[in-house]
DNA sequence: CCGAATACTTGCGTATTGCAAGTGATATTG
DNA sequence: CAATATCACTTGCAATACGCAAGTATTCGG
């Protein structure tokens, strides 16, 4: 038996479009944030993500990680050692991501209005962003950060993250 | 004088991070389904881009083309022919879009749950999505795309397209 | 056993989206 | 030139999503 889908074969999407079909898992203010966090950050628990630079509030990522993982993006599973946390990991549809988030990152590293923003965070920020612009070092970039999803870890595996200094 | 900014040189946003930036602009139900109608399919109007496959309201219409200008993405201007019409075309910004949109459409062309919906469209439109699989392919096609951009036209240019089956 | 940590839920106010109808200006038709 | 159609919206209202503060159940460490 076939999963079930609606009559329209649409299984309830507005549209067969692969563009729509991203923005109806993907298109909303906090999806990709979380997703930032898991990929670049190496988060993992409900704590780790709650503690955003952009200050998610707590019922609103309990609904996207529900949102999220219907949508087969992450999985959920219990923490060995704490039983009191549960772990959030990428699925291959998860990880396979990682090129959207690059793209979004190069985007704005190009877009004047961003540039003109005042930036903090780590050398190691910076320097990534600032390969981006650079067509081969992008493209061994997203290598990099596919890799370190692979083995279960993070880009920025090491660097202690500076925090936004609206959240002191 | 420069661009006003708030005193915590964020102008407003949630934080610096690029993916941050990137949601803040595009993160919603309709911001990219729209840049998809113009890139793709060259719509232009507000009457065009209301009757999407996906049925945008006219409320929120008008509500997100405001928005899409603000963030310098997309840009208004007189019909010179007709003076009831209004014309939406791409910022250089909107068209540096063009590799994400193209990223989101290959992430759902390699995703399971979107290749076992029932897919209508063209030929053309099959032919597009099927050929971003291949990575030498993709880069050709994002500088189609790209160029049709630049002369003012779109990527399907000449191709007819057929509607959702649900909008009949 | 007890206080702290963790992953939530609940309640409530505001913002965004969805739906249907209406409006004023311009274009087209007879 | 008058009637009608088209066009880009606006308005009103209901439903959903988001933001904020507080509370709860379970588990951990001591």
């Amino acid at each position: 038996m076939s999963r079930t889908v609606a009559k329209d074969g649409l299984g309830g999407r507005r549209s067969d479009c692969p563009i729509n079909f991203a923005v109806e898992v993907l298109g909303d203010r906090w999806s990709l944030v979380i997703l930032r966090d898991i990929v670049f950050w190496g988060k993992r628990t409900y704590g780790e993500l709650l503690r955003s630079d952009e200050r998610i509030a707590t019922n609103v990522l309990a609904s996207r990680l529900r949102h999220l993982e219907k949508e087969g993006v992450i999985q959920r599973s219990p923490d060995v050692h704490d039983r009191r946390k549960d772990r959030y990991d990428l699925t291959e549809s998860g990880i396979a991501l990682i090129p959207l988030l690059v793209e979004l990152t190069c985007w704005s590293a190009r877009n004047e209005r961003w540039r003109s923003l005042t930036h903090g965070g780590t050398e190691a920020q910076h320097r990534f962003v600032a390969g981006l612009l650079d067509a081969r070092t992008k493209s061994r970039l997203v290598r990099k950060v596919h890799d370190a999803a692979r083995r279960g870890s993070h880009f920025f595996e090491g660097i202690t993250p500076v925090s936004n200094p609206r959240n002191k």
